[in-house]
DNA sequence: ATGAAAGCGCTAACAA
DNA sequence: TTGTTAGCGCTTTCAT
């Protein structure tokens, strides 16, 4: 059995007009007393449920919010997502979800659904070789705010929610410099994306202002397990390091590793300090000091963004989330 | 801007019917190339797009699937989620996605969401403390199919998709024994829950069909703090057990923090087997050996029963994703 | 205080 | 091959 009870049918039982069932339903002042009651009261006994379709129809506008993300299963876009969610219930909004999969095609599709949906506000996380971010603007031309957060495009006139990556980066540098540290291995992740590259000039520009550029050696993993491999041979001089940086979750899991698997006590042995929302470090013992970047603040600051946006604030903004250092006991 | 061309608009620039512009559109046999190439370039032209708001009342149908969690930052959903919104989305699906944060008033808002939006199906993962499945369940009566997963109801009519906890455990338990082990400490969660009685009896049963029981000791563990205080107090004796077993990521975590703080090594001092997604046990060194329970799997299943259903399958049933034992280093 | 009627944009049965 | 028309369920203006 299908939702069956509608305006026409509850109007048609109690012989009055469909309108004024409307009326009564929305507890509109011109209606009375007696026939609110006699609607509501029907309305009850047959599980009316109004039709979302029609109302969208007419109101144009389905209080939907679509957010599009590379990947789900990502610590950081996680707790993201966690936030954006809770906000957009609390605020009447619905959350639909799609992935990209860092696939071009697919981000296209997904935002010609955002189109066709005529969501009310899309937050988007680009993947990393997108380039053209037209598709993307083109749903600002049809008054679909789009917040951009994380990974956001370089272009100028957009909305972006960005976690304080320099910030963020200087805070881990000077944490390390300040506890005397001697030799510090820092490594990034892909070079080619601008994070990374935000997070490397933070990083030596730090060292550099405090002289210390020569206790400090960069290198690159493009994955969790190449960090591991660095992490592994580099190590085979101890003396290569007394402390490891590690720019994000994927490169200090594979940093770990390696440390476990060579039995080194951190911090006596080799300190490590990262950039992370918070869920991995504290899975090690002793728990990882780390810059947070929490998906969670950025998630909300996004959603109050949108909100201004929908509200007409048509003031392009970059935002930022500050970074704090939660000390566990690795540095 | 807004979405502004209609099939009205064109068929009044064309000064040709609004259903010949719908038909051409849909590329009808009945409609001449002529006309149909005419349609199709002024469409073009002005960008337009079919309402789906209309679409959906029209058709009474959205297409649109909807996912319910306790909370979206868990590791094991994370990879159902994605499961799903990959399949929805190649089958031309939507996802919405809502939380309950295991409260039974937001699970019940929820469920209203699925109502008035006239989902095409739902996915449920029911929070701890429901034990009122009739909401859920008129769903069903209003033709909205719905499928549960993981947290499925005791309920019998209705369709569940469960990680096949028995299997698992056994095939935990008997990795265990046939390493020859000599104590093992079972170490599980909630003991309310059912699938963490399922997994004890799986277990204990195990251990008893080979005589082992004796060399057995089971407990329980809220939190992954919990965990790891019963942890390091058992192995205050060293000689308390010399195989942990984890019933899920979360023991885990807490299990491995012990370990880590214990220096102990893995897997001779200590063996460590869990029950597990994969995604925890892989970040450690050596690996940890567990019995998969793949969300991404079970979403698959899910997602296949759910497309059975909506093609009239009313055949209701409990279907199990098998466990297989992954080997790491820890055993 | 209530009703009549138009219309949101689209589809589809029926007519021509 | 194309057009006419009714209608999906609701909101809202304008009348009464």
């Amino acid at each position: 059995m299908k939702h069956n009870t509608t305006l026409k049918k509850i109007s048609s039982i109690l012989d009055i007009s469909i309108s004024t069932v409307s009326r009564a339903l929305k507890d509109h002042p011109d209606i009375s007393d007696k026939t609110k009651k006699k609607v509501l009261e029907l309305a009850e006994t047959l599980e009316y449920e109004p039709n979302t379709y029609a109302i969208n129809l007419r109101t144009n506008n389905s209080k939907v919010f679509t957010l599009i993300v590379p990947n789900i299963t990502n610590f950081f876009y996680d707790s993201f997502i966690s936030a954006i969610e809770e906000e957009s219930r609390k605020n009447g909004y619905s959350l639909m979800i799609l992935q990209t999969l860092d696939d071009t095609e697919t981000e296209l599709k997904n935002l010609k659904l955002c189109r066709l949906n005529r969501v009310s506000g899309v937050f988007a996380c680009i993947s990393p070789n997108t380039t053209d971010v037209s598709p993307f603007l083109k749903l600002d031309e049809l008054d679909i705010p789009v917040i951009f957060f994380d990974k956001v495009p370089a272009y100028e006139e957009c909305n972006k929610i960005c976690v304080a990556d320099t910030q963020a980066s200087k805070l881990a540098a000077e944490a390390i410099i300040q506890k005397g540290r001697k030799k510090t291995f820092a490594l990034f992740g892909n070079n080619n994306l601008s994070i990374t590259k935000k997070r490397v000039a933070a990083f030596t520009a730090t060292f550099e202002q405090h002289n210390m550029s020569n206790k400090l050696v960069i290198d690159y993993a493009m994955s969790a397990e190449e960090a591991r491999n660095k992490t592994l041979s580099l190590l085979k001089n101890k003396k290569a390091a007394d402390t490891i940086f590690c720019m994000s979750d994927e490169i200090l899991t594979g940093v770990m590793k390696a440390l476990q698997e060579l039995h080194l006590k951190i911090p006596t042995e080799i300190a490590v300090v990262s950039i992370s929302n918070g869920d991995i470090p504290k899975l090690y013992y002793p728990e990882i000091t780390y810059a947070e970047t929490s998906g969670y603040k950025l998630g909300k600051l996004a959603f109050t963004r949108m909100m201004a946006c929908l509200s007409g604030s048509t003031f392009i903004q970059e935002l930022t989330v500050e970074s704090v250092l939660i000390e566990g006991g690795s540095l």
